[in-house]
Order: structure tokens, then C-alpha cells, then sequence
DNA sequence: TTTTGGTTTAACCATATGGTTAGGGCAAAG
DNA sequence: CTTTGCCCTAACCATATGGTTAAACCAAAA
């Protein structure tokens, strides 16, 4: 049966294409460069999916897949809310690292591509954890407001705290070589800083909800 | 004299140049769509500029000309450290917001140039403000560092406290549809979020130096 | 052994793309 | 009025690129 040959080919492939278009972006990759980097021949890659068009949708939605299922399970465990979002910093951070490159690449396609590939995102935000009461923003901003209500995190606004803290997780990954040239960091150094990123955003928690006595 | 006639087309080119780069990143723009947009012929863009690859250079390095001046500035006018954060907070946010589009295209391409561009792209800041005594990171880190020294702003540390201001800064517009998607914002509510932004920043950076009694 | 059907390849195709060139146009200098 | 020199265009070129096709390959079924 050419069932695993068929299966390891189609996987190779995906291998390939994940690794090219996170580099380059839809627009920068080359379909032969997908080919070569796979081992195949070009005419492969339109036996399998269809068009760069569909390889490109495969490798997006892989590319989330990855990623976000741990973060959407962190955000349901019960909680207090600070330790929740702690927690949802150490997972989304170590997730991220994990795949330095994927959030430059989804923010860039979804720039792009206005609206189209939104739909797909969402869609694969949904399916990351199959019967989740919603979106772990939308998790995390219900608690937050819950928390708001009893005045808990001051005059920060639900909204506003978590686009900080997505924003102090991500940021150092999409920015990378404009804070190394910026501020004189060696890729030795920069991964120190990264090793001490989570232990700095949780000190922001910490002051954003103060210890009640 | 065609002088003027001349420097006008120059213009009117860098003008569809930026436009369509900006949106679609060096890979996917098309010659021909910036000859359109700019009413002219393909041949143009070769005459005024030799290559793609020279127009792209001009609109990289004047996209950063445009921004970062006037936060440059900022930060050279003497202040406690923590007002000196707050202006920059707010001159590179309301910058960023005149040009929302520039910091994925910077950071896409920085991305896509492995340190090439990123020599141009110190260069640029250095012609920013021309005798100033270093990037303006520099200046706040070793502001900051003096401030650590008398231990101010607590156990954060001063190359994480700027990175998490320049990113509470610039991830909204470089996640925009990412946050509207995951957030539920149509364009209005993106746009108030905007306006609250920087008073919520500023609360961080409240919690970070607190009022010395 | 032959047949069969999915897998793989080399060659090919149409078009898009960055870039070039020869010449026309036109304002200013002579 | 003619010449000069830059501005501009239409047409063209070579190559790159996404995609297709006909045939070869090859394991398993008959």
C-alpha cells in the first residue's frame, strides 16, 4: 500500500512549506524553492494541494494549531484571575518560543490579506480546544471584568491589560532584530533576555493586581 | 528648467513606492502597480531609480524618517526619568498612530533582510536628530540604569521596562486585526481603544515608579 | 505474469515580472 | 528657428513563476 508513502510525502511537503513561507511570507515564497527544500519535484506539491493558494491555508492553520491549543487550556484552569494570567503569560511565552517565528508571520499574512485569512484564524482559535465556552480572550476578558467589578485591577482596563500582555509577550519574538540592532544585543544576550522576560511580566501582574493584605 | 517637473515625478513615485510597499512588503509589491498608482510609465521608476531594490531602500529609509525624529527629541528634553518615559510613551505612540502601518512593514522586512537592512536601519536613527549622544534607546537605558541605581524602578529591569513600553506602544497597530478578531472590535471600537491607550500605558508606568512621598 | 491504480518525474506552457532600449516630446538655450 | 538635453513612453527582452500534462515507475492485486 502507497498509503504511507502518500502520507510521508504530503508530510514532507508540509514540512517544507511550513519552513520556507514562515520565512519569506506568502508573497516571498518561491514554489521550487518548496520542492527543493522537500526533496521533490515541483509537480508534487500541485498533486497534493492544489495550489500555492492551499498549501499556504495548510501551513497557516498548522502554524496556529501549534500553538495555541496549550494557551486556550491554560486560561480554563480555575483560577484567581492574577495567577491565571500568570499563568496564561508563562504558556503563551514558552509557546511563542517554541515558534519564534509564527506570530510575525501570522500578523503579517493577516495584514495582507484583509479579512480572508481572519475568518481561517478565528476558525482555528475555535478549534483549539474543541468545546471551550469561547476564545481565551474572551475568557480572560469575562474574568477580568468580573474582577473590575469588585475593583481589583485598579484603573487598568480589562481590554487594555491583556493587549499589554500579549503585547510583552509576543513583542520581544516580532521585533527581535530591531531591539538587538536598537539596543546593542548579541543573539547570546537577547536569549538571556528572553530567559528573564516571564519573571519581568509577571513583576507587571504584580503591581497591576497589588497583594491584598 | 524641468527641475520641478522632475522633482515632482520623483515624489510622485516615492509617494505610490511607499503606498505599495508599505502595504504589501518588498516580495509582494508589483513595479507596475507603483507605476499606476504614481499615473506613470514602468520605465519611470528605473529612470528616477535604478531597481526595485533602490526604491525600496529610499521608502524603507524615509518611512523611518518620518517617525522617529520627533521621538528622538523627546527624549533628549530633560525630565525625572519617569516623565521622560511618559513623554516618550506618548510622542512614539501618537507617531506610530500617524503612521500605523510602518512598524509591521519595518519589522516584516528587518525580518525577512537578516541584518542588511538593519544597517540601514540604525543608520537612520542616527541621522535622526544629528548630534545627539547616542539611539534614543540608549538614552533611556542609561537613564533608567542611573535610576535602577537608586533603586527606583524596583526589581524591573531597565531593558525590559523599554521593551515593554515600545511594545504596549506598537503591537496594537502591528496585531490590529489579530486583536479585532480575537476581541470582537469593529474599526470604531479599535479606534477608542486607541485613544485610551496612552493614559493606560501611563498607568503602568504609574505602578512601575511610584509617587515617592 | 499481467494488470491496475496511485505516485513521481521531466518537459512543457502561459503569464507575470523586473528591467532595457530606441525614439518622441518639449522647454530652454543659442 | 534650431539645437540641446532632459523627461517620458511604447515596445520589447530574458527570466522567473505557478501550474499542467503525458508518460514512466512501482507496489499490490488478480
Amino acid at each position: 500500500m502507497a498509503n504511507t508513502r502518500d502520507a510521508d510525502t504530503a508530510r514532507r511537503i508540509l514540512e517544507a512549506a511550513r519552513k520556507v513561507f514562515l520565512e519569506k511570507g506568502m508573497a516571498g515564497a518561491r514554489m521550487q524553492e518548496i520542492a527543493d527544500e522537500a526533496g521533490i519535484n515541483k509537480a508534487m506539491l500541485h498533486y497534493y494541494f492544489r495550489s500555492k493558494e492551499q498549501l499556504f491555508r495548510q501551513v497557516f492553520e498548522e502554524a496556529l494549531a501549534d500553538m495555541m491549543p496549550k494557551v486556550h487550556a491554560a486560561v480554563l484552569q480555575p483560577m484567581r484571575i492574577k495567577d491565571k494570567l500568570k499563568t496564561f503569560v508563562r504558556v503563551y511565552f514558552e509557546q511563542v518560543r517554541a515558534h519564534p517565528v509564527v506570530p510575525l508571520f501570522v500578523l503579517h499574512e493577516l495584514h495582507r490579506s484583509g479579512a480572508s485569512l481572519a475568518e481561517v484564524f478565528v476558525e482555528q482559535m475555535k478549534q483549539a480546544v474543541p468545546r471551550a465556552p469561547g476564545l481565551f480572550p474572551q475568557i480572560l476578558l469575562d474574568e477580568l471584568r468580573a474582577a473590575a467589578a469588585r475593583g481589583e485591577p485598579g484603573a487598568h482596563k480589562p481590554d487594555h491589560l491583556l493587549v499589554s500582555l500579549m503585547a510583552m509577550c509576543v513583542f520581544p519574538f516580532v521585533a527581535r532584530p530591531m531591539i538587538c540592532a536598537l539596543m546593542g544585543m548579541d543573539e547570546a544576550a537577547f536569549e538571556r533576555f528572553l530567559d528573564e522576560r516571564v519573571s519581568q511580566v509577571e513583576l507587571f501582574l504584580d503591581s497591576v493586581f497589588p497583594e491584598e493584605r
